[in-house]
DNA sequence: AAAATAGTGTCTTTTAGACACTATACG
DNA sequence: CGTATAGTGTCTAAAAGACACTATTTT
């Protein structure tokens, strides 16, 4: 038998397989707190539970696992993330009620202002501050997930500016610091943040203001793959 | 319809999903190179190339991913490796001829020591150095995993001594330093990598000595948890 | 003794922490 | 003016880079 007459015998559906699903935690920063997109599920297993948006691969639109999350995530807020990438894969025969089980999920950025106006239109989607999670009835694993997800995410604000994605596209060095205090738990001294940021050269001034309360802030937007810029050194933890 | 209704009817096999498989990235260190474990597949499809140990999900004896991973890597080394984690999940509609599919791939570290003698007694698995990948015939999309693992590796050496999961229980600094400077691509100085080692307790003197050519070198063993440890800051890249 | 490799002392450089200072807005 | 918040100056502390030095082995 050759490859050619081996592919034309293959029939996937004569061997069993486990469940494959593809989810994304997907955070934002709004009002000075961190907070996850949730979405009620409307089906079993976990009925009226709240997950994390994902969904099954369609393997007539999606050409890669990328595809899957986007699609999921326009779905419930009607436009793609800035920022996006791989999680963690999570597997096991106990998980889903329906048997073994594989979740490829993602972690993925936006501005809350970015996509409100959509999630406010769809009634099974919405916002949940990071500490409220624990009040809420979550469907299989996804408690776990969003903790690692989140962790991932603390130390990104050790080492890097990824955690901006969860701002507006113009945002103020105060804000951006305030959403990495939360990530990582901990003050953070003013002068060593803006002192790293300005040295690496990541952020450029728009040349407008923000207005609030005291002086105000000088909005900035991220430069080009200042996403992919690793400091050498990190903050303390 | 209630739950257990719905699971009692619910039949998976009535669903059309991608292939699924796990794949491990095993790597050693072993005079001077740094090797990574192929082997060559006797099956169609790509029969006769190389692939990265792997195979399908047994949902009977597997509970877990991890336990697939290790599974098919003691088939091949006979031993399971003191270093193993997560490292993404591939997945498209092109990757494999048989169409739609998903492999989660693992990277993993192991003593050339540990399981050599077990390899030697499988006929189609073999250590590869990596600097030889290119001129072989890979399977699938499996030099493009390879290259992301060692990258990953690559990172993990400027921060952390994770790559001594790739030497003997007993090891030598200067041996340490050697694999770190072939991950890194560049000369690290003596004095800073045995400074950090030293400063974190990361290693204890066994009392035994090596003898090479030179003065002999003091071998030393890994304390628990040492894998688990980062430096704050990392070393030039 | 010479060669080879292991291991140290110590000065410089880089970058974060601490914290007091100045700047610019509002009422 | 006082209060609030943004933003800077500057010293200290920690840890890596550079590199010359000493130590211990074999031949």
């Amino acid at each position: 038998m050759n490859e050619a007459q081996y592919l034309a015998n293959y029939d996937r559906s004569r061997y069993d397989s486990p469940l494959i699903t593809v989810d994304a935690a997907l955070f934002t920063f709004h009002e000075g707190q961190l907070k996850v997109l949730m979405v009620e599920r409307s089906n079993f297993p976990e009925k009226g539970k709240w997950a994390l948006p994902g969904g099954f691969i369609d393997m007539q639109q999606d050409q890669c696992l990328e595809d899957t999350v986007i699609r999921k995530l326009k779905e419930k807020t009607g436009v793609s993330p800035p920022y996006l990438e791989a999680l963690n894969t999570f597997g096991n025969a106990q998980r889903d009620k329906r048997g073994w089980s594989v979740t490829v999920c993602y972690s993925a950025l936006i501005a809350h202002q970015n996509c409100e106006s959509h999630i406010n239109t769809v009634a099974d989607a919405q916002w949940v501050g990071f500490d409220q999670l624990t009040r809420m009835d979550l469907a299989f694993d996804h408690l776990d997930i969003i903790h690692c997800a989140r962790e991932r995410l603390k130390q990104k604000a050790l080492y890097s500016i990824v955690p901006a994605y969860a701002l507006p596209e113009k945002f103020t060095l105060p804000e951006l610091q305030r959403l990495h205090e939360v990530l990582i738990g901990k003050a953070i001294q003013k002068k060593s943040f803006r002192r790293r940021i300005d040295q690496a050269g990541l952020v450029e001034d728009t040349g407008e203001k923000q207005v609030d309360a005291g002086r105000p802030a000088a909005l900035y937007r991220m430069k080009e793959n200042s996403g992919e810029y690793t400091f050498i050194r990190n903050l303390e933890s």
